[in-house]
DNA sequence: TGAACTTCGTTAGGAAGTTAACTAACGAAG
DNA sequence: CTTCGTTAGTTAACTTCCTAACGAAGTTCA
């Protein structure tokens, strides 16, 4: 019989931790979950008749007693991720746990294609909990959990043509595909381990992703870390202008400002970012000195940052921000400038944003059953 | 008899709600901590027995059986607040429901004095449960919530020539001014209700305190919020340099540009912002010029603010920041710049600081009450 | 093989909090 | 002055968790 009442509070607790982990004893689960062993084995009884867990298999500790290990059930369901990036969508499907269960990949105008071909490859008997969808835009404040779009038209388009796609009745996140991929450094990439961080991206545009204490900074509008509107150029006789800021540091200024100063005798001017940090990495000159100048624009940028959060750890990332070999340089600039800041370069790349978006799913599908799952609410 | 053991923990929650709240029946602290009716009335009993409240009157709310009234009781103690302040020693000595039981103020060079005098002013029966001192500068993390001490040299001596008249065996909390004053405005102020907001403080410095969700963000060295290491100037050709920018949006540098463009025909040069604010006032005119532009650059310094955060909300304070007339201009550039963000003056002013420092003392000595009374832990 | 040890899981009793129902106190209306 | 409606506070039964102790199921060593 299908039991879709509420679960209660203990066994809600042990479910969020066995999501967590993957699978567990009951001793570590009580460990983890704070839990006393009896009330532990009451909420383990209460999944199993739900299904939302099993047993699936025996540890023994080479001594003593070896313990049942239990995983998630058939019924804990899945989530989806979709990344609608610049260039490709990228789509998963993942268990409650975090196991991968569907991807997909395609460019970005065969996106609903996507969604489609990962949703058919989830597992059908069980519910689909919640979707979160990335983009590169500002996204409205989360209010009832559903029925988000992004806040100007930059990615409103792209949102529209995947969203038909996606199953009804399913709660359906926003979030700022920066924001993911923060996430993503912080549960599986450089920030891991750490309460507080600011994730720099730098490619075409630029892009902060705030950690406080594991929480995701949204801000007011949705917009915090949206560097771009950082005063820029700013001295006495300057105006700031809007937008001003991406059209220096971003990737296009960089590959612009090389054109700028390179000569015939120096070969082949670079035509990508990926080609200019190969030749700077070989000590070539042009190359290197532009790369040099760009790790000091980083570093103001990274400064501007700490000024305000002082996060301790900034992790650098994006198609012009993420080589290691900036990372002197930006050190030298920001030590300068500001507070004692570890500087790192991100160890996820591309694939963040997709994997920070299904840590979200997850943490939102978990929800839906711990706290009673509500559907249509 | 002293019952120096721990309270339950609805104890705890009821009294941390009676603190909050000053005086309260039964219902309403049932209501506000969410506990039963029987619940609040062991843990009543339980804070009578231990003279952390006391029966102080009964209310009619017109119909019904009229309810008994409780309020903190004699055994609930005081803390302190100190602001070390550029000019002036502030010291406030507060009950633990916030209302002041001491004052004191005097020059800074006499700051030993004032807290003795408030000292001398507080109930001598009951404990002294935390001290929080305001400094001007950065204070490092707070560990083990005592002996610690300002981060740079610049907060140094005073705090020093201070704690030698602190009691002993009391917890000591630094707080960076801004915070304080923040907190303050987050109470008491222009930022009543919020949960999120910026105070832009600009006076001799610019400094930022940032609340998130209720609580003051410090950053991992607790320079969150420090401005003056924002980058400035910042543009293609030219370099960022350290303090550059207090320099330039600083009063000192108000006053200065006003000296500048001062001819022999508009009267004497003012010689204090507050002057020259009056001037503007009025509408004359190379006053009302120097504050227009004074008013962008605020503006600015408020943009970089909302690029990073997005608060919300920022409120203005500080001696050449709090001015109304100042608003029309401030709000102008940062619409200009960046997100859709309210901007309101200061409602507290120098007194804010001692305010705030108070309000995070009283925070402090409930959380001794409740987590159980670890003076030397 | 069986005693000793270690770890797992359950059983039993108790602490802390909840809901529901009852008694107590107060004002107003008849 | 009694009665009724309303609100305060208490008592009782139940829920949910914890701690402590015990039985069950392994491993190790003689």
């Amino acid at each position: 019989m299908a039991e879709a009442s509420r679960l209660t509070e203990s066994a809600g607790a042990v479910f969020a931790v066995l999501a967590q982990v993957g699978s567990a004893t009951r001793p570590q689960l009580a460990s983890l979950a704070g839990l006393s062993k009896p009330t532990v084995s009451a909420a383990v009884a209460e999944l199993e008749g739900a299904r939302l867990a099993t047993h699936s298999g025996t540890s023994s500790s080479g001594t003593g007693r070896s313990a049942a290990v239990y995983g998630l059930g058939a019924a804990s369901g899945s989530v989806l991720a979709v990344d609608l990036g610049p260039a490709r969508t990228r789509v998963r499907g993942c268990a409650l746990d975090g196991t991968l269960l569907a991807e997909a990949d395609t460019p970005r105008t065969r996106a609903a294609d996507a969604v489609r071909e990962a949703l058919a490859a989830l597992p059908a008997g069980a519910p689909l909990r919640a979707i979160v969808v990335a983009v590169g835009d500002v996204t409205a404040p989360d209010r009832a959990g559903s029925g988000m779009r992004p806040a100007t038209a930059k990615a409103g388009p792209v949102f529209d043509a995947v969203s038909v796609a996606l199953p009804p009745g399913v709660p359906v996140h926003l979030e700022n595909n920066v924001n993911c991929a923060a996430l993503a450094e912080l549960h599986e990439g450089a920030a891991r381990g750490r309460r507080t961080f600011g994730y720099l991206r730098i490619g075409v545009g630029v892009g902060l992703g705030i950690v406080i204490g594991g929480q995701v900074l949204r801000g007011a509008n949705g917009a915090a870390g949206e560097l771009a509107r950082l005063p820029y150029p700013w001295d006495d006789d300057r105006e700031p202008r809007q937008e001003a800021l991406e059209a220096y540091v971003g990737s296009h200024a960089l590959l612009r400002r090389a054109a700028e100063i390179w000569r015939e005798a120096d070969g082949p001017c670079p035509r990508t970012a990926d080609r200019l940090f190969a030749l700077a990495a070989q000590g070539r000159e042009p190359a290197r000195a532009v790369v040099a100048r760009h790790a000091a624009d980083v570093g103001r940028l990274a400064a501007a940052v700490t000024a305000v959060l002082d996060p301790g750890l900034i992790v650098l990332g994006g198609s012009t921000g993420a080589d290691p070999q900036l990372l002197p340089g930006v050190r030298a600039e920001l030590d300068r400038l500001s507070w004692p800041t570890e500087v790192v370069s991100s160890q996820i790349g591309d694939l963040g944003t997709v994997a920070g978006a299904a840590r979200l799913a997850v943490a939102k599908g978990v929800q839906t059953v711990t706290e009673g799952a509500r559907v249509k609410d």
